[in-house]
RNA sequence: GGUCCCGUGGUGUAGUCCGGCCAAUCAUGCCGGCCUUUCGAGCCAGUCACCCGGGUUCAAAUCCCGGCGGGACCA
């Protein structure tokens, strides 16, 4: 590492992470699919576990079948996503399938008195919480505990009837950290798991299973949202009780994108339901379906993500920054094409011979080849292009010819290119019978015009810019139509 | 109301732990110019910041105290 007063290169070192064995790992509920938001934790704990050697897990936190349900294809969407971002996952783990792992320890915890089933009913603990006095069922025998919870484990209470709670610290100067509650009573009948369906009515809340999990794999260091502050302080109680050595825990705050606000995963699944958008990969919404399908390279995401670091502040970002790190990359890479959105014809009067004009396929790389089309008197322009053009006015097809504008859909040739100067506006146009186009944009209105007849020779995947009017991937190449996707300019 | 976290330009960010080389970094945005067979890229120039007040010190973005502001969780 450098001397303190140079600029930070990538990601600040992890603290204590000297000795090796490094385990990193992100942990998602599973309940959609995965969000701009979400790339920051799979970015961030990817390139740690890339930078130090470690080991890199994935693990679905998806216990929690009533308040955030998960949903069944998102699990692989993460772990496509996942790959996607480069990201190399040693092993995958969803909690659902280790409930056994937790029953042990809530067992054990009762055991050696860490734990205690409570009947208070919601109201009835609040009250204890407040005067920070234990409940009665806090001091009982062990063995009242075990009875209990086995009465739980079979199916013995109703939702709220019971839970199991982990003993912290009645007098805690935090009331939220008193005895929080380690498992409870679900009504599976009622929401089942899309996993494990009714298979399991006792589920541990996410305090719980998450400490649990990262004792078990190791984990030795753990980024989460400063939200998850509160849960160190309770997992804490709960490792102390077993003799378990907390991770290291680094925290960020919340992020927000000017143009999405939030990047809430129950939100959009709300809003597709009802009908708001299209899916999951509709192009206003910021999942990484979404920002794929606009030609977003996950090289992008990564730099942006450790660009901005790991900072305790809320931050709104804009995607203006997203979008100029992916301009960078894809203005190298993506072919040229000539895009004219509602197109308008235009005759050319006074061109003796045909033109042909040769269209780089990249400027800055002519080893790319070119492309050509032929001039022959009619061609098709954007509509908005010409319609404030005032008769007389010089323009330029762009690397065809130079006109002069006599209104009404004429115009009389000047010169073919290259010519010496250039003055008045540059105008896209195609030739007549171009293949028609329609672009998706960010507002999932579609634009329709006609596109060169060189973008048939592309595939659905492919980035192209659409010269003068923004960067995008085609999504569909068909007979003599192509349909892309607007990713920005 | 309680607990905790955070305050550097329009937006982010470096620097804050270990005070001086910080009249403060880099990116993005914006303004202007150059270049240009793209409204992309590139080049040049400009714009804009250490929340406030005290204190410590020869010296404070950096340490201390007090405000103010924002956020999260809990109630």
């Amino acid at each position: 590492m450098e001397a303190k007063d140079s600029q930070r290169e990538g990601l600040p070192e992890l603290p204590n992470a000297e000795g090796g064995d490094v385990v990193m790992r992100f942990a998602p509920n599973p309940n959609g699919a995965p969000s701009l938001g979400h790339s920051r934790g799979m970015c961030i704990n990817g390139r740690y576990a890339d930078l130090y050697d470690g080991t890199l897990i994935l693990r679905f936190d998806d216990t929690d079948p009533v308040n955030k349900p998960p949903s069944r294809p998102a699990y692989d969407w993460f772990e496509e996503e996942f790959a996607w971002l480069g990201a190399d996952v040693d092993r995958v783990l969803r909690a659902s399938d280790r409930m056994d792992a937790y029953y042990d320890c809530a067992e054990t915890a009762i055991d050696i008195g860490a734990a205690y089933t409570c009947e208070c009913s919601p109201e009835q603990f609040r009250e204890h919480k407040k005067a920070a006095e234990a409940c009665p069922h806090r001091e009982e025998p062990v063995e009242e505990q075990k009875s209990r919870w086995r009465r739980m484990m079979q199916g013995g209470y109703e939702p709220g009837d019971c839970v199991l709670r982990i003993k912290t610290d009645m007098q805690h100067d935090d009331p939220a950290l008193r005895d929080w509650v380690a498992f409870r009573i679900v009504d599976v009948d009622e929401n089942p798991h899309c996993r494990v369906g009714s298979e399991y009515h006792v589920w541990p809340l996410l305090d719980f299973q998450s400490a649990v999990d990262d004792y078990r794999e190791g984990t030795t260091h753990i980024i989460r949202g400063k939200d998850l502050a509160d849960s160190e302080r309770k997992q804490r109680f709960l490792y102390e009780h077993f003799g378990w050595e907390y991770p290291q825990v680094l925290h960020w705050g919340r992020v927000g994108m000017h143009e999405f606000g939030t990047f809430s995963t129950s939100t959009m699944q709300a809003d597709i339901a009802a009908g708001a958008y299209d899916g999951w990969d509709d192009p206003r919404l910021p999942t990484l379906k979404a920002l794929r399908r606009r030609g977003f390279l996950p090289e992008a995401i990564v730099t942006f993500w450790v660009d901005l670091g790991l900072t305790e502040k809320d931050i709104d970002v804009s995607f203006e920054t997203l979008a100029a790190e992916n301009r960078k990359l894809l203005d190298e890479r993506a072919d040229r094409l000539f895009f004219v959105p509602d197109p308008t014809p235009v005759t050319i009067e006074g061109l003796e011979d045909p033109i042909e004009a040769e269209l780089a396929v990249h400027p800055d790389d002519t080893d790319r080849g070119v492309r050509t089309m032929t001039i022959t008197g009619e061609v098709l322009v954007p509509s908005d292009e010409v319609a404030d053009l005032e008769e007389g006015t010089r323009f330029r097809l762009k690397d065809g010819l130079d006109a002069t504008w006599l209104g009404d859909g004429l115009a009389r040739f000047e010169s073919r290119m290259p010519t010496e100067d250039r003055e008045g506006p540059i105008v896209q146009w195609a030739v007549p019978d171009s293949p028609e186009a329609s672009v998706l944009r960010p507002d999932a209105s579609t634009e329709t015009g006609v596109v060169e007849p060189a973008a048939l020779d592309h595939d659905a995947d492919d980035l192209v810019q659409f010269e003068r009017y923004g960067f995008g991937r085609i999504e569909r190449v068909g007979e003599d139509e192509v349909d892309a996707v607007f990713g920005h300019r």
